[in-house]
DNA sequence: GCCTCTCCTTGACACTTGTCAAGAAAACTT
DNA sequence: AAGTTTTCTTGACAAGTGTCAAGGAGAGGC
């Protein structure tokens, strides 16, 4: 046997990824089928068998490509803010953006967390994705809190799930009523962010209000 | 045609609905099927359909079943309380009980809204329920302020999506880690709770800090 | 007893699903 | 060009799905 061009063999799987995230934003993750999927793509159904074990191992693979995009969605804001003003209309923005722009992998994205619940083997792929996913938004936090020169008030997992949650409430609200709600959302944003921290050590700074 | 007995057919469906529950929690949305279902129940697989017309009627049916007995979950909690602290405890612990009670119930809510992004004919349902639940927890929010002389610091859209964040956040991590991150949950709601009061109108007490 | 109506079971239907094996086609090697 | 390996298609399989129709079982009225 000959060594795989691993190069080949990868942009292979990289392009099934791609049709299967066309597929499974579209349709979900239960209503996507294997030949739904292939349908998406340049190949018939039986590749993926080809390239993939399992339709489990497609999707895994799939939503780490996607995701391992994602990360780094908000690394601009933070490095390119002055201001705490600054930074929390570009997150806003982003955040809003983000749900015009690619709705479908955010609803993906909700329904593989829910399904991990209820299926082991998605269990660790998902919860290695969301830990990065709270380092993302952390680091936001954390450079909102220091241009604020203030700490944050919450820990990074309270930070991420609430924000998370202002996230997928907006995602909702946008599938059942389109754009209108998304100023809304960086409403939300705007609100909360200053809540998330708080002065920093009063026995540098004496507190800022 | 005689009168319907209203009383025995609705007793039916509401065991069913039961059944459908059981089921639905232990496997979610997609994988529960009607035969699963059913077996979970005295009866035969066919007798869904002379209860109801659909598959989406049935799980609709049960959801909303399960929520109306839910509500009013927290309403003790609010009527009890007589200082802040021990309203949050109260929530807190009551946050953290319901999710060792009730996990897959949880689940199965988070998995029906998640689906009815993908699934027009559940969005209706799942909208209204939210509403209720949004009303719910607004409930416990606007009690808290009073009990702190303050008023909340965010809506009631804002509040409710940053709390639901953090009990997803609790459900995921308790299906992976168990008991244990339930304390993180009561810990986070403490620290959260607070930030989303601010002091009352400084014209009539001249506020808090 | 018999008839009628409600309630429920059984068994079938059309269809979809993930999976895989057999072999065609294409690419690469020599 | 011939042979070999990689790549892909086709067609099938068994299992499972929602749905529904035919008819049995049981209760209650006459």
């Amino acid at each position: 046997m000959k060594d795989r061009p691993a190069g080949k063999f990868d942009r292979r799987r990289d392009e099934l990824a791609e049709s299967a995230l066309l597929t499974l934003g579209e349709l979900g993750y239960a209503r996507a089928s294997l030949r739904e999927i292939a349908g998406n793509s340049p190949f018939s159904h039986g590749v993926v068998h080809y390239y993939f074990s399992d339709k489990t191992e497609l999707v895994i693979y799939s939503v780490r490509h996607y995701k391992a995009r994602c990360v780094t969605r908000y690394d601009a804001v933070v490095s390119d803010s002055t201001t705490p003003g600054e930074l929390v209309d570009a997150f806003a923005a982003k955040l809003a953006q983000t749900i015009r722009d690619e709705a479908p992998m955010h609803r993906l994205w909700y329904d593989l967390r829910t399904q991990s619940m209820f299926e082991e083997s998605l269990r660790e792929a998902i919860t290695e994705i969301d830990g990065t996913l709270e380092a993302m938004i952390w680091r936001v936090i954390d450079r909102y809190a220091t241009l604020c020169d203030a700490r944050p008030s919450v820990p990074a997992p309270t930070a991420y799930a609430m924000l998370d949650g202002l996230f997928q409430g907006a995602l909702l609200a946008y599938t059942t009523s389109g754009e209108p709600v998304l100023d809304g959302l960086a409403a939300q944003v705007r609100t909360v962010m200053p809540l998330l921290v708080s002065a920093a050590d009063p026995t540098r700074t004496g507190g800022q209000r």
